[in-house]
DNA sequence: AAGCCTAGCGCC
DNA sequence: AGGGCGCTAGGCTT
């Protein structure tokens, strides 16, 4: 059953499947809602992150939902058309505002009103090749927006008190606003004196390149990777730098007082955000919490941190999506890797790890490099399956997921300079830029079909955790076991200390779950690692 | 002053 | 000459 929600200028209209509509003024729409979600019914609306968060703030949780505005883009997607921007029931825009608008606005759709919306979706996917991956996908793309909406409501559990202590043993105690760490201030003396070339603007790359130079080493850039290979006094304590530096610029105090308010921090997860169908976040950093702030993600009082993480997910994806019994039989233990060194395709794990990774990425040096040739012997069809998926992208294709999520085309320049390549009297150059660009599309495409797909794994996974911690009528979310993070392999459930046993149950079988969704019967495990922990750097 | 770009580094 | 991101600071342009 399904509940389209349409905002009208005298309210909000709730529309059931069989027309039934009733007009809701805006104040009482939560109201209503809660009483309707007890017929269990899947919420059709344009764009959850609009609609949810004040569902939320008024103590109301839907089970289910369509979010109208992600599952266009993934539609769009497959249709090779730009995604919808605007929604709603305005009247398309006058021709005379668009014309000469550059910004592409004028190949975007117009206005659509939610039922119209649904019933175009709803008839694209019966159209498409397989309408039962896609409605998977759309279900799971959607569950994920109301579980990052949740998780943006509820928030990350956060000491800013243990926060500010690890600052303070790393930086020194927090400096005047506009002030600089004494640690660093210290490093930054020492840099200097052994350096031995005058004043040394240690923040400004390429001032630091000029006096690392005068200083006689031979450096272009300042990455850590390079300087790391360096044999002088002044890369310690620079490295150092520049670690402490990164710590307090982007996850300092300053972070600290705009993120994190009453014990939570509450980033903005952006589903769908990242063109494979990754989330992305907005504000925070929330994906890339750096390991050195972990220690401030405390769980309250009574509570744990339930962590899991699933086992080198992307190889097991790969193993699944190609169908390579070899490797799930290396895949049947907790580690991957360690089975595919069981398998004697390569020495060691970390051989395995650099080699799958290459290839999943598209490597063509070092390690990565040298053990290809020997993976593909005992993986043929797991390699041959990136191996496609990188020719098609070469050859200006477009590849798919699992559950039908299509990579974008190569844009016109790139096309543009294949064809210059293969015209009469193009010169060398014109080649090798093409077929580097051509190389380039084709990494992306290789890596497309298992992030992707990895992608719609761990949405599947999520969407079963919060299916099994639901539990209709037991209270607000903050009494009972709810998810607070997701990390693209990742997930946290804050967890009352008596119900942990039962959450990683829940963690472990939704996992399983997840793999039967996405691939059907598949020989391939997807185990995940599952810790209770205090605080989330105790994990793993 | 604001916007855009790059370098660099954090995460998966 | 290895995929996808977000964020900050510096430095440039407008």
């Amino acid at each position: 059953m399904h509940i389209v929600v349409d905002r009208r200028p005298e309210g909000v209209a709730l529309i059931d499947d069989d027309g039934a509509t009733a007009l809701v003024p805006e104040p009482q729409f939560a109201a209503a809602v809660a009483e309707r979600e007890a017929e269990h019914p899947r919420w059709v609306w344009t764009d959850t992150a609009q609609w949810y968060p004040p569902l939320l703030a008024a103590g109301v949780r839907v089970e289910r939902c369509h979010d109208l505005r992600l599952v266009d883009a993934i539609i769009a997607g497959i249709a090779g058309r730009p995604a919808r921007r605007s929604w709603g029931s305005a009247p398309e825009p006058a021709r005379a505002d668009t014309l000469f608008d550059l910004d592409g606005a004028t190949d975007a759709a117009p206005a659509i009103a939610a039922p119209l919306a649904w019933q175009q979706q709803r008839a694209a996917i019966a159209a498409h090749a397989d309408p039962a991956r896609l409605t998977l996908l759309a279900a799971a793309e959607s569950a994920g927006a109301l579980a990052a909406a949740e998780m943006q409501h509820t928030g990350l559990p956060w000491s800013a008190a243990a926060h500010d202590a690890l600052l303070a043993e790393a930086l020194g105690p927090r400096p005047a606003p506009g002030r600089r760490p004494a640690r660093l201030d210290e490093l930054a003396t020492q840099v200097e004196a052994l350096l031995g070339v005058g004043p040394v603007p240690i923040d400004s790359p390429p001032e630091l390149v000029k006096a690392l130079r005068r200083a006689g080493l031979d450096v272009a850039t300042t990455r850590s990777a390079e300087l790391t290979r360096l044999d002088h006094p002044a890369i310690a304590p620079l490295l150092q730098y520049k670690t402490l530096s990164r710590l307090h610029t982007a996850n300092g105090w300053n972070w600290l007082d705009e993120w994190v308010h009453d014990g939570r921090f509450r980033p903005t997860f952006v589903p769908g955000g990242v063109v494979t169908g990754r989330w992305a976040s907005d504000g925070g950093g929330a994906l890339q919490l750096p390991k050195q702030v972990r220690g401030a993600v405390q769980a309250d009082a009574g509570w744990a941190l339930v962590v899991a993480d699933a086992a080198q997910l992307e190889p097991r994806i790969l193993a699944a999506l190609s169908g390579d019994a070899a490797m799930a039989r290396a895949g049947a233990g907790v580690d991957l890797y360690a089975g595919i060194v069981a398998s004697g395709a390569v020495a060691s794990r970390e051989h395995a790890k650099v080699g799958m990774l290459g290839a999943m990425y598209g490597g063509t040096t070092g390690v990565s490099a040298q053990v290809l040739p020997r993976l593909a012997r005992s993986f043929p069809q797991a390699i041959g399956y990136v191996e496609a998926a990188a020719r098609a992208g070469e050859r200006g294709e477009r590849v798919t997921t699992r559950l039908g999520r299509t990579s974008p085309a190569p844009s016109a320049a790139w096309r543009e300079r294949q064809g210059a390549a293969g015209a009469e009297g193009a010169d060398e150059s014109a080649g090798r830029a093409a077929r580097s660009a051509a190389r380039s599309w084709g990494r992306f495409t290789r890596n497309f079909v298992v992030q992707g797909t990895a992608a719609e794994w761990a949405l599947a996974w999520m969407a079963g955790v919060r299916r099994r911690l639901w539990t209709t009528g037991a209270g607000p979310l903050a009494t009972q076991p709810h998810l607070v993070f997701f990390v693209h392999d990742e997930l946290i459930v804050h967890s009352p200390l008596d119900r942990v046993a039962e959450v990683e149950q829940v963690l472990r079988e939704a996992a399983v779950e997840a793999g039967r969704i996405v691939f059907g019967a598949t020989p391939v495990s997807f185990p995940v690692t599952v810790a209770a922990v205090q605080r989330y750097s105790d994990a793993k």
